[in-house]
DNA sequence: AATAAGGCTTCCCATGATGGGAAGGTCAAG
DNA sequence: CTTGACCTTCCCATCATGGGAAGCCTTATT
């Protein structure tokens, strides 16, 4: 199988199969006489678990960890839980900033009437002097 | 002032206030006789406006408009709201997707005992052949 | 057999916003 | 006049991904 194949076959990048083989994510592929990357089915099925890493959300620096509890089969769970918890830790954190962000802009898009005149307390608020969320909820 | 005082005045790292000068965010600073930056209160009121901005999760170039219509006076207030509506739809689309990962990773990590056995649902997930979200919900 | 199309290789560059750090000039207090 | 704090520019790193060029390889069609 040739990279491209390997791509297809995983839903991975043919640029992100050489990058994660760059970084160590995936081990050295073999190589054709001419030089081609060679994939075997174990490697598509590295490649999607990858994937559904990415998916997850799960930085590289994860995946290689999960690859290498994958791999040991007497691994405890407890040690890929602790990954999984700590991401959905990292998950609730970046969703209650953005919500942060998403409750003030929506305050403050609510006062702004939006039409052709000119008072826009948008704009009153970022230049203002004040906290974005002022006494407010 | 010198650039640490407008980096003190308005809570943008020196760093970063080169750095919007440099991208054309910030107009060219003043300087004084032997080079460095000069800042006026003026700037440090720009420079709030561009920190209030990124703390709503604006990118550079949703504030170098927003910039533009704060300096405008006479501009519709309809054009600042739907800068802010766009992004508000961003940081909900974002949510959505960060809340659907938290989704599937704690269904994995709930059915995950965590403890020194080796057998784990959220690998077999991450290696398994179906899609995260296998019927669920 | 020659040729065209398309796949593969490596290498470099760009993203977005930020920080780190080096090498060197400047200012103010002692 | 020295010392330490501040300023300057320039380069590099992040994180994961894509774009593109130059050149080789393979396959299929004339």
């Amino acid at each position: 199988m040739n990279i491209g194949q390997a791509s297809d076959a995983s839903g991975v990048s043919a640029k992100m199969i050489r990058y994660y083989e760059s970084v160590g994510l995936m081990p050295e592929a073999g190589r054709s006489a001419s030089g081609y990357r060679v994939y075997g089915e174990a490697d598509v099925h590295m490649l999607r678990f990858i994937r559904r890493s990415r998916d997850l959300g799960f930085a590289l620096d994860d995946i290689r960890l999960l690859l290498g509890l994958w791999r040991d089969r007497s691994r405890p769970s407890a040690a890929v839980k602790d990954i999984a918890m700590k991401h959905i830790d990292d998950l609730t954190a970046k969703i209650a900033e953005l919500q942060a962000m998403k409750r003030s802009l929506q305050h403050l898009a609510e006062a702004c009437h939006g039409d052709a005149r000119p008072d826009c307390p948008i704009l009153d608020d970022l230049g203002g002097p004040g906290a974005t969320e002022k006494a407010c909820h």
